[in-house]
DNA sequence: GATCGGCAAATTGTTGACAATTTGGCCAAG
DNA sequence: CTTGGCCAAATTGTCAACAATTTGCCGATC
């Protein structure tokens, strides 16, 4: 904690979880903290530290790390403790086959929507590339990682489905924390920006056919740049 | 457990929850208990009277209940408690939409996969097939309903893609809830055995296109089946 | 010197009690 | 007769203490 600014812990203490559906907002700064990578795979997140830490004893601190075990970022060890889930190569496949089934339904599924509706997505979607320009600019890795994602997500969310949404947000989260360790060895971070453009502009321009392939296209190069990634990290 | 009959308790006692995982071995049962239909939608599940059931504490309840909220197949209203969830037309909708893009991509990936995956895959899906055909023949329906989304769910597990699996896991358990409404409606429940059949044998014999077609079929059959089934219900 | 057995520490799993909140009914006032 | 607020019951949300289990270490023995 301590200084990272942006979000989640903000500060410290002096509000004590605020609102009322507690477990969850837990869950939600929790499954942020671990995605950003303020805990590293394969370490243990314990209960109590956490609950002196969040202000508030183990019951709510269990449902969070049980509710983020379902998701898949923290594994549970029985008697032993939750863990950050280390992700393999095999384990990224995994994820961006998932996902790209789940983002081709989507994109079909919003363009046979009302037009408002392809409308107002793309509009959400230009204000985040908008937004990831800038982070982009200023080689913010952790907030372009996180709108990368919030880009998809908003894609996904378009269509209204909430399966799809539902599932589609796990395998966000999970994207994300591969996502992070990709920082290094990104040469050129525009081109980032440059793809998610193109799908926005495909989708605005209604052209199935192209999304799709697009789709397709983006999901593979992004499992390319991580497993060439994650390999080379472990051979080292 | 004795079929149906009054409902949980059932048992009464004689086992009192064996095992080690426990808060799973409590969801597992209740979800099965759900999709069985010994729970109406709408109705409230109390921690308190079932921690009594289960011969248990509220602890391990709570964490059962809240990870079924998380699948779906219950809403936790705050301070008011957790109810079996509703499922309208929409829902329906929704669910087998995923489900068909999930499906699809188990397809692809088994189709890709090495031939003794495939038959293996095939081996199971037939042992399922026949016992469905079994009670079929004694009109079954809450084995059927269970059998058909046994079928489905080992088809996307052939795949070995673990993501793909549990989100297709989880929409098994609401297509389960729907299936069971069905009942009635249903004239010639072998028609059932055929439909899965012919899925079963495209996969076998590797016809990736056909079998895709026949899938997107399939949902979009159940989908008219089970919307009318609802409506009609609803009507009345 | 290596290995097996037991011991202690740490962590999760479980439990019962207490607090907070929502809901429905009841009574009184208009 | 209707409407408003108050009160009580029921249920979940939270908490702190206790029990069970796993793990790693240390010493004794072969």
């Amino acid at each position: 904690m301590s200084t990272d600014s942006t979000s989640a812990a903000t500060t410290g203490s002096p509000f004590v979880l605020e609102g009322r559906p507690t477990a969850q907002l837990i869950a939600d700064q929790l499954r942020e903290q671990i995605v950003q990578g303020a805990f590293l795979p394969g370490q243990q997140v314990n209960e109590s530290v956490l609950a002196v830490q969040l202000n508030t004893s183990r019951g709510p601190i269990r449902e969070a790390l049980q509710r983020l075990s379902q998701e898949g970022i923290l594994v549970n060890k029985r008697n032993r403790g939750v863990f950050v889930r280390e992700l393999t190569s095999e384990d990224i496949r995994e994820i961006y086959a998932v996902r790209q089934a789940l983002e081709s339904t989507a994109a079909q599924e919003l363009l046979d929507a009302p037009p408002e509706t392809i409308e107002e997505t793309c509009s959400i979607l230009k204000d985040t590339l908008a937004e990831m320009a800038k982070q982009v600019a200023v080689s913010d890795w952790p907030a372009i990682a996180r709108l990368d994602m919030q880009f998809h997500t908003s894609f996904v969310a378009g269509t209204g489905n909430s399966r799809l949404i539902r599932s589609y947000k796990t395998l966000a989260a999970e994207s994300r924390m591969c996502i992070l360790n990709l920082e290094v060895s990104y040469p050129r971070v525009d081109v980032l920006v440059e793809e998610h453009q193109v799908l926005l502009d495909l989708l605005a321009r209604r052209d199935r056919k192209a999304l799709l392939r697009a789709i397709r296209q983006h999901m593979e190069k992004a499992v390319e740049d991580l497993t060439t990634q994650h390999d080379k990290a472990l051979g080292a």
